[in-house]
DNA sequence: CCAGAAGCGATACGATCGTATTGAAAAAGG
DNA sequence: CCTTTTTCAATACGATCGTATCGCTTCTGG
């Protein structure tokens, strides 16, 4: 066989140059050629990498994806959890991505998803991120409002119900500070506010403050 | 002068026919073309009522963004508000563009909204809609707060800082119904969560139970 | 050592896009 | 009634897209 190159580093290294240009003229806009040049492969490498532009666009919306559940995971087990409350409030932070440096990313993802609205193999990918990230916030739910007191009267939270509500609103934020309705510090307000208030539902007796 | 036409109502038809296509294959995907040929109008009449395809586009989320909160706004005033509490809960509902029914119009909305975090120009407009919405829900939420017992204490809620919180909600809501992470009983359902919560807040005496 | 498979860059091709242009039709003014 | 100006549909044009193809290079298995 002739020289063997590592595909999957390559892949990898195509749809980090998908997600620079996506950041720049949305996943539609982007174009084989223009991949090609800024990954520094030739256009037909990129065609040996992915049968076609979409294989390529849903390679890179999985990347993306990956990147941001591993990037709150590592968040999490980094600081170790003084409190399941204040890891709740970090993780959250970390997804509705409202850091200036991770603004690509955030339009990135906010393109990829009205992307998805049109086409359904796209969107099952996206529903796979969204599950995991979910889960993840439901399970540190769970944590927090099991590290209180005995919780005894019955169901307290529906960490469930919770999740979904705290993901809607960090999406929402995030889009609604891309388009430039808000400014960061407006949106991290509506999330700071919106966890204080869930931990006064938690069942814990001390009041926690730490965000 | 040569047969006269209207302008206007062109405009508005061919920008009916640009929400079709968005919603089919996203604001990029629309051609001149398939725009002129749904519209049912030659392509030569949609170059003389937009100079650009940019242009057209432009107007169109201004037609849209019209439509929703002209929407909003007749809601409210076709059921007078038994109370503003009762209010606010449907003109929330109502912009979540929740129902089956208005499921393009949500696909359309997030398709601009993703394409504004890259065009300027569009972003522009779509603040205005924003803006707007956000000013209304606070509206309401004043309203909802002063109809109850004169508030003794001092500040109890910020209008605006829960209508942010409450459109963004909104927002992020309708985009996860529609790429299918949530159907749309759990998204009204979180929906209806956060507003009973607000109700919670409010200085109202009686724990309002209607939605 | 060498035949051949696999990777490579470059180019070609057909389709489709936005926009410009063209010539005929139509309505108002003199 | 005829000129003039505006509107119309149709076609032309240049650019750019995704994809297919083609020699040439490069490395491995026998």
């Amino acid at each position: 066989m002739p020289k063997q190159v590592d595909y999957e580093s390559r892949r990898r290294r195509i749809a980090e140059a998908v997600c620079l240009l996506s950041d720049e003229h949305g996943p539609e806009g982007v174009t084989m050629r223009d991949v090609a040049t800024r990954a520094e492969v030739s256009l037909g490498a990129v065609q040996r990498c992915f049968r076609n532009k979409e294989e390529m666009l849903l390679f890179a919306v999985d990347h993306v994806g990956e990147r941001i559940t591993e990037r709150v995971r590592t968040r999490l087990s980094s600081s170790p959890a003084q409190s399941a409350a204040t890891a709740l409030g970090h993780a959250a932070t970390e997804i509705a991505l409202l850091r200036r440096k991770h603004r690509a990313e955030a339009r990135v993802w906010l393109a990829f998803v009205a992307q998805a609205a049109v086409s359904e193999p796209l969107a099952a990918k996206l529903r796979i991120s969204y599950a995991a990230l979910q889960d993840l916030l439901a399970r540190l739910i769970t944590e927090a409002s099991e590290s209180g007191p005995a919780d005894d009267d019955a169901a307290t939270l529906d960490p469930q119900r919770e999740a979904r509500a705290l993901l809607a609103l960090a999406d929402g934020l995030t889009s609604h500070v891309l388009i430039g309705h808000l400014t960061s510090e407006e949106a991290e307000d509506a999330l700071h506010v919106h966890l204080v208030r869930l931990w006064e539902r938690l069942p814990t007796s001390r009041p926690g403050k730490a965000v």
